[in-house]
DNA sequence: GCCAACGTTGGC
DNA sequence: GCCAACGTTGGC
């Protein structure tokens, strides 16, 4: 089981979307970071859902449920392979509490995660503890 | 609205 | 192949 972060802009498709939705095609990647993530990702890998931009937090978790095809609004040239690639995700939990880029820039724990580091890059790989980490800061306990 | 970070493009 | 110019992302 693999983690991963996704971004999206939340006035463009927010969590809200997302859970109307029910399953989201995970297009307009164009990044080849970001692709390569994408290519990685196995069914059944979880993945927090963050809103950039406005109030930048964390707010849900989701699953991978398609691997990796063609970007289907991308014509590909016939005998060449596709550049640009979806996945489908579908939502598993709103988090009780966001979890916002100033909490995590706060958490010592998380000093090196990919969303710091990487501010631009819009689907990156999270480690197992800082995941965990996340899920713990979005748990409310007050 | 501003600006830093950084990816891409194109001239040489 | 280098690098300046430019465009985009995203935090603040």
């Amino acid at each position: 089981m693999n983690y991963w972060l996704v971004k999206s802009e939340p006035d463009v498709y927010g969590w809200h979307h997302f859970t109307q939705q029910g399953i989201a095609v995970w297009d307009g990647v164009r990044n080849y970071q970001a692709r390569n993530n994408l290519n990685a990702m196995r069914t059944g890998d979880q993945v927090l859902f963050y809103h950039s931009v406005t109030n930048p937090a964390v707010v849900g978790l989701a699953r991978v449920v398609r691997e990796a095809y063609p970007d289907p609004t991308v014509t590909v040239e016939p005998g060449k392979s596709a550049t640009w690639v979806v996945v489908e995700l579908a939502p598993i939990m709103k988090l009780e509490t966001p979890v916002s880029l100033r909490a995590i820039k706060a958490e010592p724990l998380l000093a090196n995660i990919g969303l710091i580091k990487q501010s631009r890059l819009s689907v990156m790989p999270i480690r197992p503890n800082e995941f965990e980490q996340i899920l713990r800061l979005g748990t409310a306990t007050e």
